[in-house]
RNA sequence: GCGGGAAUAGCUCAGCGGUAGAGCGCCAGCCUUCCAAGCUGGGGGUCGCGGGUUCGAAUCCCGUUUCCCGCUCCA
């Protein structure tokens, strides 16, 4: 299982082309197709649903992506979110200029002849107390001056490029959320605690973006602040403790629950030494993506940071008044932070299977139902039978205002299933002669289709007028194994 | 940004100085009563882009862009 495979599935059948293709790409852009659009949708779709619309204590924004410029000073991103980067002249190798002085480093001692040796983080030679200034790999080469960047894309608004009107193009959706605590905290008259959900795009301008669609410049977050009074206990723990250990259960469960194998999620909790400037506990779900483990959703205890720092800079008082202590208090907030693009590709991954079926391979995407892009195909067994096509044609008709369903008729039935496994496609629906009837022989047809299940490719005869009700169950959540003892099986020639 | 690899049809790739190819896929027709069947026909590429060498460049040289793998990253 490779990234390549991924990658040219996704662009033949229509889930993600490079960005701007008949130029030459754009580095690290990729646009979704017919249909990536549906099963991107449907993610964010259910992961809304499960965070904001089953919950009590959830309700949603959608912030602008240009915000005022002060929030990015408040936030610290403009002094914070910056990767100095050095390189050393001789092997090459990269540092962050602002972690170089803290590690240990390798000295050729000019005191101690043919002494290599290496000398432990912050501190000189014992022997020549030379400090470092070479590279700290390799002991050679000279590094060269760091070049200050910042990650995150300045931009300005109005016509004119004056520099009272720089702002950027949000790097996190967070912060939209953040500065509108108050506003929803008022609007929807809320108790603590609470939280706000938020999908939508950011941008950073990565050093290095790739893997697909794993990293790139322009992406989509699905984002939960979840505001905590930190003096209340729940179960003996300090509430935003408590919180912060529900959120990352129920986010890893989470993903689970839409077909992610067990095996390829883990959660990695971040050592002290790289817990961000704001947070006081940060764990990690990442998924065993083919270039290796790499992060899904992070689940960061920010505590009562960045409401502190929004007050402080606004002047805005952003506190929340605990009734029963009757004292204004900052709430905490735990941020679960997913990636759209990223959770994406980790279906799509996970997913893919290839199986061998008489001889041959056979390419399946075994998309969750609720993920999958096309949730029914009606194909008819025979496109010259003008009340086989008809009739399917209505079915699909019939069958589109409630599931995404799609009519093909461009090939043999076994290609038309293959077509539809490759894609993810749950269930196909196929019109035959015994449906219609066989006016040559005066037959008269039984009005039944076959149900055919994509995983197990089984299949099941129904009555056209019983379909909805059965894919209502399906859909539903009832299982394939469950379901189908109860109907016939079609009579078969093989 | 540095090092390494690559760029030819929708996909996977062959061709490596002498008129652009294959398999798969796609489209149309015939055939076909349930798992990538068969037959016939068809569309589709200024060989990433720009220069150079040459009588002649997909092929050799230089530059450039993009992608992939590392360094780095943290949704």
């Amino acid at each position: 299982m490779n990234m390549d495979t991924i990658v040219s599935l996704a662009k033949r059948r229509g889930f993600i082309f490079q960005s701007s293709e008949i130029y030459g790409g754009t580095g690290s852009c990729w646009d979704y197709g017919p249909l990536g659009v549906e099963l991107k949708n449907n993610i964010k779709r259910v992961w809304w649903r499960d965070n904001v619309h089953l919950r009590s204590d959830m309700v949603g924004l959608d912030a602008s992506i240009l915000m005022h410029p002060t929030v990015w000073k408040a936030s610290g991103h403009v002094d914070h979110f910056t990767d100095p980067m050095v390189d050393c002249r001789a092997c090459k190798r990269r540092f962050r200029a602002d972690q170089l002085d803290g590690g240990p480093w390798v000295h050729y001692c000019p005191v101690k002849a043919n002494n290599k040796f290496e000398v432990p983080g912050g501190e000189p030679c014992k022997h020549c107390g030379s400090r470092r200034t070479l590279c700290p790999e390799c002991g050679k080469g000279e590094l060269t001056a760091p070049r200050q960047f910042n990650l995150m894309f300045k931009t300005f608004m109005g016509p004119v490029e004056e520099d009272a009107s720089v702002t950027y193009l949000r790097p996190e959706t967070a912060q939209g959320i953040f500065v509108n605590f108050d506003n929803v905290l008022q609007a929807m008259r809320l108790k603590l605690p609470f939280g706000i959900a938020q999908i939508g795009k950011s941008f950073r301008n990565e050093i290095t973006p790739g893997n697909f669609i794993f990293r790139t410049r322009e992406f989509e977050q699905m984002e939960i602040e979840y505001f905590v009074n930190p003096r209340d206990s729940v179960d003996g723990k300090p509430a935003d403790e408590y919180w912060h250990e529900r959120w990352i259960e129920d986010r890893l469960a989470w993903y689970g629950r839409y077909g992610i194998r067990s095996d390829n999620v883990r959660l990695r909790e971040h050592g002290r030494d790289e817990l961000s400037h704001y947070a006081k506990r940060t764990a990690d779900i990442e998924y065993r993506f083919p270039m290796g483990w790499s992060e899904l959703e992070g689940i960061a205890n920010r505590t009562d940071f960045d409401l502190k720092q929004h007050a402080k800079f606004s002047g805005k008082s952003l506190t929340y008044f605990d009734e029963e202590r009757k004292e204004h208090i900052i709430p905490y907030v735990i941020e679960p932070s997913a990636g759209a693009d990223r959770s994406l590709l980790a279906f799509l991954v996970d997913a893919y299977r290839e199986e061998e079926v008489r001889g041959e391979k056979r390419v399946v995407l075994q998309l969750h139902p609720e993920l999958a892009p096309l949730k029914i195909a009606v194909l008819p067994l025979l496109k010259k039978r003008e009340e086989i096509v008809k009739t399917a044609q209505a079915i699909r008709g019939d069958l589109a205002r409630r599931w995404v369903t799609v009519y093909d008729d461009t090939a043999a039935i076994g290609r038309l299933y293959r077509r539809q496994d490759e894609v993810g496609t749950p269930y196909c629906v196929t019109v035959d002669v015994q449906t219609v009837g066989d006016p040559d022989k005066g037959e008269a047809g039984d009005r039944q289709v076959t149900i055919r299940d994509r995983d197990s490719m089984g299949q099941i005869r129904v009555a056209i007028g019983e379909l909805a009700a059965v894919f209502e169950r399906l859909f539903g959540g009832e299982s394939w194994a469950a379901l189908a003892p109860r109907y016939p099986s079609p009579s078969q020639k093989t």
